[in-house]
Order: C-alpha cells, then structure tokens, then sequence
DNA sequence: AGGAGATAATTGCATAATCATATATTTTCG
DNA sequence: CGAAAATATATGATTATGCAATTATCTCCT
C-alpha cells in the first residue's frame, strides 16, 4: 500500500501508515475521548446541559471566581462558545457572573449550589465511564499515564496554568 | 471550598474536587486533544478541509475499501457527518466511493492519489504538533503510554461505554 | 501624560455537527 | 418461508461552533 513515493521521505520521519494508526497516539487519544465525549452527552442532554455547560460546571466545581477567559482555557471551549453557555447557565442559575472589581474588562464566573447538585447529579456517571476506561490498569500503570498527560500539556500549552 | 458534603460521600468514591483536574486523566485528554486538534484546524482550513475530512484521509490512508460504517468508527465521526464529509471529498477527488459487491446497502471508499497527496501535504504538521507534544518524554516513556492507551481503547470497545 | 497595542468579553454570521427520520437491503428466527 | 428486527447510508431540520469584528478597558513605552 505504502511502497509508492518511500524513496522520498526522510527516514526518520516515518509517515502514518508506517507508524501505524494504533501506535499513532493523538489517534488513539481523540478516540477514546470522542467515546467518552459521546457517552456523556446522552446524560448530559437529559440535564438539559452541553458539553461546554458541563465542561464549565466541572472546572467551577473546582475553582471558583475565575475570569471567563480563564475559564475558557481550563474547560477547553472557545471563548464565543463559552460566552454563549455561561448565558444559558446563569439563566439557569447553575452559575452566577460578577464584574471583576480589579478590571472592568474582565468578567468573574463562580457556580452556584444548584449548578454543584447539577453537576454533582452527572459526577457518578463521568466517573463510571473513567472507572470502565482504566479497567485492569494498575494503579501504577495510571500513574505513569497522567504524569506522561502533564508533561504533555506542559509542552503544548501555551498558557502558564 | 469543598468541606461541604464531604460526609455525604462515600470514601472510596472521591469527587472530582478531590482528585483534581491535574489528575483527571480524562480532563488532561480533552484538554491536550482540543489544542492539537484547535492547531490542526487551522492548516486545514488552507487546504478546504475539516477535521472529519482529515481523519477520513488519515485513516483511508491507511487501510483502504473500507466500509463507510467501519469508517465512521475508526475516524472518530458520526456517521451523518461522515455522509457528507465525504460527499464533499468524493467532489474534490481526494476519495471514491463504489458499491460493495458483498452488500447492497452498503458502499466502500478508497483515498485517491490525489487525496494521498493532500494527506502527505498535511501530514508535516500533524507530525510536528505530535512530536511537540512528546518533546521531552523517553522511547520508553512513550511506548508504555501508547500501551495504556491501547489498552483503554479496548475496554471502550468491549464496554461501548 | 498619552497614544499604540494588548486584552476581556460579547455578538453577527456562515459553516459544521447532531438528532431524527427515510429508504433500501439483509439477517434472524418463529 | 416470510414478517420483524437489524444494518448501511443518506438527507432534512435544528442547534452548536468557530471566526471575525466590536466595544470597552488596560498596559506599555517613549
């Protein structure tokens, strides 16, 4: 399949069909989360919530009281996609918006106790897909990946948090 | 922030504010995948391609005469979607959809050379992204990675989660 | 001090993705 | 066998998403 144009390539820079889709990690990653993704947003639906509602809700369990923009990158949506669910949210009263007294560009997020117990709701079923997701993998073995996760995110990030 | 409740919860049931994002191998993942994927689309877009485009190229470049079912799968893109990403491809040439032999409802795609030519446009970027993105990290470190990942691609299939 | 440029958030618009449904074929099994 | 269920793909309609432009404020630099 792959015998045509070989000659023309560097030999260390192997193309896809030499390294093989399953050993292709970005691959690997965006299947295994598309599954995730896609399972979640059956339960998220019923709660009425997307995946950037949910996304935000997760990340302001954690955190509160940061800025959108921040917010945007810790829950990995776009900033336009963000402004759009943080409306849909606080009409909701899931979460609560608050200018930012040290900078009045700037736009406070923190959840609120019915955006906790919403989120809270989702919570066993997000974990029961992570659960099912590292069935027979040792502790070790998880270990090992989030910490390779970290290094990951460290390299490719292009925000200091 | 989150000494509420905490007698509610079972303790071999941590929530999420427990772990912590930074250890939430499923956070990590979207998180590492939404920059990838966010950098790719841009080189894409120069080309008129779309990220179910590209996994189409990338995968038929792989293994070809494939179903459009199995496709979808192995692309990571709902089938509707599929439908007319690959319309679109089919009109620029990059691939060709013929009906299978085998069964009449279904319709197998090959990549074009055309399309393997804009795949191996493409294909320099997603390996420098890749290669960034493992900056850093062993041949070791990255094979027991590509092993855990594997692993969890086959729990999600066996689970469906 | 006071512009030039950077940053925060929102909104308009065009495109893309999703859900539900339709059509055709194949498989299953009473 | 033949009806019911399952499967493969396509399409219609709604919704979501990303990009670009907008407004407002802040930071930096000479």
């Amino acid at each position: 399949m792959n015998e045509r144009l070989t000659a023309d390539v560097k030999p260390d820079e192997p193309r896809l069909g030499e390294i093989g889709l399953q050993q292709f990690a970005p691959y690997l990653m965006n299947r295994i989360m598309g599954r995730y993704n896609a399972s979640l947003r059956a339960d998220l639906a019923k709660l009425g919530l997307t995946t950037p509602k949910m996304r935000s809700l997760a990340v302001l369990s954690v955190v509160g009281g940061i800025q959108i923009s921040t917010l945007a990158v810790y829950a990995v949506v776009e900033q336009s996609t963000l402004s759009r669910a943080l409306d849909a949210l606080e009409t909701d009263g899931l979460v609560r918006r608050a200018p930012d007294p040290e900078d009045s560009r700037a736009t406070r997020v923190w959840i609120t106790e019915e955006g906790r117990a919403a989120f809270e709701t989702l919570w066993p079923t997000m974990r029961g897909n992570y659960e099912r997701m590292f069935a027979g993998i040792s502790d070790e073995e998880h270990a090992a990946f989030v910490a390779t996760l970290q290094k990951m995110l460290a390299n490719i990030r292009k925000h200091q948090f």
